[in-house]
DNA sequence: CATATCTACAACCATTTGGTTGCAGGAAAG
DNA sequence: CTTTCCTGCAACCAAATGGTTGTAGATATG
């Protein structure tokens, strides 16, 4: 599962749209940083910094190819996030399934009338 | 599905383990906020905050009871999260079903011998 | 070689974040 | 009524965020 500070980066770099885009364009196939920068209305420079992000929280990496960088989308990263909301859905169900203990012991013992 | 600005919040929102304890705890049961804040090291009005942007990005409600604020979780928000990190696999497991078609399409054509 | 392209990194700046303390109001308990 | 508890809000502060520009190195291209 993904160790608590790993889920901060991971979480911290889905909290922006650019970032959220540029991961959509790795997971579409491998692109170079300054590709990626042409599709924002921003510098280079902060496009940099916002693949930094994602690498930083395992989300891509980058590969060199002569002179370009390349980033790939590491998928595994994206399912450890998924996993973790899942967990959160699974304490809600097991709320619910709690309350159903507690209505199917009271329905067995039954409230004395 | 969740629009972008409130994506951001949620993420955002999710990115600090103190907010997802918060919304586990709530996830378990309603909780008012000093009970929460007694389980952190942390002020009260920190806890408060974090309520708030939980608040904000729609995972959870406060709800009066007396003088306490009851926090409950909206888990149509979670899931919304939830979905988006679904489209995200979507996207790479529409590009693997490409690269199966052109290698599909390179079979049936053959590269010319 | 000369020039253009892709990347890295530093310095700088405004804004946001995440904490603090202090104060005031409403509800519960003595 | 007085006191205690829970909450809301404002002011303040250090650190992080998200952008900029500028400089420099390495690789392609003419």
């Amino acid at each position: 599962m993904l160790p608590n500070d790993q889920a901060n980066r991971v979480f911290h770099a889905l909290a922006d749209a650019t970032r959220r885009d540029i991961l959509v364009r790795a997971l579409e196939g491998p692109r170079n940083v300054s590709a990626l920068a042409r599709r924002y209305p921003m510098s280079v420079a902060a496009v940099q910094k916002h693949v930094a992000v994602l690498e930083a929280a395992g989300l891509v990496s980058k590969q060199r190819r002569g002179r370009e960088q390349l980033v790939h989308p590491n998928v595994d990263t994206v399912r450890g996030a998924y996993r973790l909301l899942e967990q959160l859905e699974a304490v809600w169900l097991g709320r619910i399934d709690r309350i159903g203990e507690l209505l199917a012991a009271d329905h067995d013992t039954g409230p004395t009338p």
